[in-house]
DNA sequence: TTGAAAGCGCTAACAC
DNA sequence: GTGTTAGCGCTTTCAA
């Protein structure tokens, strides 16, 4: 199980070849600026020893000397990236995508935990070209970031010194109300978020007030986190047609789900009697059962577009300090 | 927003401090084995001056003097890394952790396409200490791989060459059989695969002589992939108590969920009036509203331990060709 | 057309 | 206690 060789080198390569070292690597290259030129027939030797011996450049030795490594790095603070939920998986396929389209790779830093040296001393020690950095409120590491010598693009998070790509979440409220409103929908439950997060506070605010505009009744229900609507809350839904809301909107996606689960249990079609809205689901295929209509944050091409960014400004290119994305409506089949 | 100055060396520092590099390497290292001593007064000299440029050591340099990286790459055959799904993010955790352990990072390439031997390069740079390879059935690459310098352990997938970790899949049905058993369950339902996957059908088998073994009565459906419980098999479901089937095994986690959907929009309720079992979920937070009684691969313990095992290699230790994991019975509420 | 020298940042081995 | 030398694998610059 270890019949591992040594790597080969150039200079195993030349030798085989019988030429000195930089022959070997200007053939290989392909001449790039070198004066140094080679004659087709030692270029094929060299070429063939190459292959015969498997050789590939050392990318440790192209990176010192280039100082550049094309490695792109990921910060998502002090806690390891976490793929798990929808916001990580589709921030890592558009890192990917993008990291694709400019020919760099992405490295995953093991977890720094609370020690900010460390992870300065990680992220500043030259093993990547630039850093996407993830939301890590009030993380003292993003701003010693800002002043050093690394290019940093942040996502999800605004900062002052950094290009910062965020997504616009406020335009949801306003796309879900008037997609009901042309559904013809005109009395709806508003489930708001217990915790009270302060997105999830401006959002139902912004429902209210888009569907006032509209013209619409809103009745506002406080779900508990883990938990369901309330026993009064459901008997609203299951008063006689006419009398009761049409469309209940949830404030997360995993709200929307639960609800939707609760709802049939106790015998009410989706969205025969009543329609569900969720709010600010990534891509994910995990849940194929339910097509939620929903409103989502683009977040795979703000991944995507951060490298194209990042890119730019480690080549030295002046970049807009704040890029700023619509939400967008998801229409499914639960209204 | 590019205001980046020069990354700081060790010979900045030692300039600094008024000593020579070599004296500022030993300071800052702790005095490994080198002969050299340095006097407690210079050696504070020599950290404030680090501390005053920020000065972290170049990874890339000392990746080519050591020969080794501390990075180890991920591939996942002709494509990109897939993080969208309950077992690549189950995997990415584990290799996460076990990276954390052992003090490596982790390295996601660019994915390569169908070029074989552009992937052949690109792994075998010298960027990675290590890889670790996710199943991509027939894939010459990682035959090639198998006869290079470079150590690779393969996960989900047996290699004659390679250590290997796979789980023992058969074992599940008969956990299944043996848990409805106990709960005290005499006449089930076994939703098979219609596309006649092979260790789906496999597992059928199993359960079918499993559930014998037991006195279990079986009826078998026949489920459409995209689609649901038949009539004729739902009105099974349906007949009075006493006279049908109390349980449900599916042949998938998914499919579990949407049966539990289907059921629950005509009134029957779980696990009241029946009990569902599904198959093979890896870990993930995606999906909180079911709590299913299923049988899980344990992915993330796997790849944690797919990076145990490839640093014992990098080490020049012996280790098992084959690792062999029982799934594991997760008890949920759905039964 | 080819080779020699220097240097990217760092450290092990050996002087002094 | 401190400095010198050499070399990891590679490329660029210049000399033969």
């Amino acid at each position: 199980m270890s019949n591992k060789r040594r790597k080969p080198t150039m200079n195993d390569v030349a030798r085989l070849a019988g030429v000195n070292r930089v022959t070997a690597s200007v053939a290989l290259n392909g001449a790039t600026n070198a004066r140094t030129q080679v004659s087709e027939e030692t270029r094929q030797r060299i070429l063939d020893a190459a292959r015969e011996l498997g050789y590939a450049p050392n990318r440790v030795a192209l990176a010192l000397r280039a100082n550049r490594t094309n490695i792109i790095g990921l910060y998502s603070g002090s806690t390891a990236f976490n793929a798990l939920g929808p916001f990580g998986s589709a921030i890592l396929r558009g890192l990917q995508e993008g990291c694709r389209i400019h020919g760099q790779d992405l490295l995953l830093f093991s977890s720094f935990g609370r020690d900010t040296e460390r992870a300065m001393q990680t992220l500043l020690n030259g093993s990547i070209d630039g850093l996407i950095a993830l939301p890590s409120p009030n993380d003292p590491v993003i701003d010693r970031l800002a002043d050093s010598y690394l290019s940093v693009v942040t996502i999800a998070n605004e900062h002052a010194r950094m290009p910062s790509l965020i997504v616009e979440e406020s335009g949801g409220p306003h796309l879900i109300a008037q997609y009901l409103a042309e559904k013809g929908h005109r009395h709806i439950l508003y489930c708001g978020d217990v915790m009270r997060h302060t997105s999830a506070a401006h959002n139902q605010q912004a429902f209210v007030e888009a569907a006032a505009g509209l013209g619409l009744q809103v009745d506002l229900a406080r779900s508990e986190w883990k938990g369901s609507l309330r026993p009064e809350e459901t008997a609203l839904l299951l008063r006689k047609p006419g009398d009761h809301p049409t469309a209940v909107v949830c404030w997360s996606d995993t709200y929307a789900y639960r609800l939707i689960d609760q709802l049939r249990v106790q015998g009410i079609h989706i969205p025969q009697d009543v329609g569900i809205v969720g709010f600010d689901t990534g891509q994910s295929d995990f849940h194929p059962i339910y097509n939620l209509t929903t409103v989502r944050a683009p977040w795979q091409e703000v991944a995507m577009i951060a490298i194209d960014i990042l890119m730019a400004t480690t080549a030295g290119q002046e970049v807009a300090r704040k890029t700023t994305f619509p939400v967008e409506l998801v229409i499914g089949n639960t209204v």
